[in-house]
DNA sequence: TGTTAAATTTAGAATTATTCTAAATCAAAT
DNA sequence: ATTTGATTTAGAATAATTCTAAATTTAACA
């Protein structure tokens, strides 16, 4: 693993939003290390293969990384925003109903978040 | 509702596949018909929006288009294929984990289908 | 230490799915 | 027939990501 790579990691670890690409790259241009878009890229690509982040697609917007701890996703379908949600693990009674073997699984629960809801009564 | 909108539909509907936008432009082309890829893609954000067809973002793929009838999918890691599975329909359980409603969620089970294994084995 | 080789990083071009734009066509209603 | 509005269109624009080939850094060891 990289210098690089570990740092982005740590970043990713260390943030409780879901970071993309470029707000990671910006990070660590504040932090003045010297880095270009694609090695970011490069490094995200290694972590993701090696498990040691999560790469959260987006559906139009850019992909967001996050940490690798188990836990679901709740979407506001207006707003976009990405909300951690913490299910309890479903691998074990999913598997039952599944013949291949199961690496992982993708929960995105779609809904209006309280800012867009309210915005909503006010319109 | 336009009528290109209703033959999209109805392609989708008819189909086992999960098209691309591209393939449904292909396939009426095949049948003479007369259209644009914007128009395919104007007539699938209505279809979509008026929850008459569902769209399959694919992580790096074309988003793919699928009829609505709840069903969740299986996806391989290694080539893509998307597959149907019927799982029970969860939202009155999850619904008692969140609090704002839930207008719907997308579960993408991850694994590696049979041939893809096969292919592995032989490696 | 100096030299070579390998790994990593880089800038910028290329790619690709999708959206946008503004004109053209079509349909419908008076 | 004429106007109005909706729909469709070709092609340009967009934007995230990947690719490429050169440059730089790191490591190995003579």
């Amino acid at each position: 693993m990289t210098k690089n790579a570990e740092m982005i990691m740590n970043i990713i670890n260390a943030s409780y939003d879901h970071l993309t690409a470029e707000q990671i790259y910006f990070q660590l241009k504040n932090e003045t290390v010297k880095i270009s878009m694609a090695t970011v890229y490069n490094s995200l690509s290694y972590l993701c293969e090696n498990g040691l982040v999560r790469k959260v697609p987006m559906d139009g917007f850019a992909d967001r990384y996050d940490r690798v701890k188990r836990h679901d996703h709740l979407v506001c379908k207006r707003c976009g925003k990405l909300m951690d949600i913490s299910l309890r693990d479903m691998t074990a009674s999913l598997q039952k109903e599944v013949k291949v073997p199961i690496l992982s699984y993708d929960l995105k629960i779609s809904c209006i978040c309280d800012e867009c809801s309210k915005e909503e009564r006010r319109n």
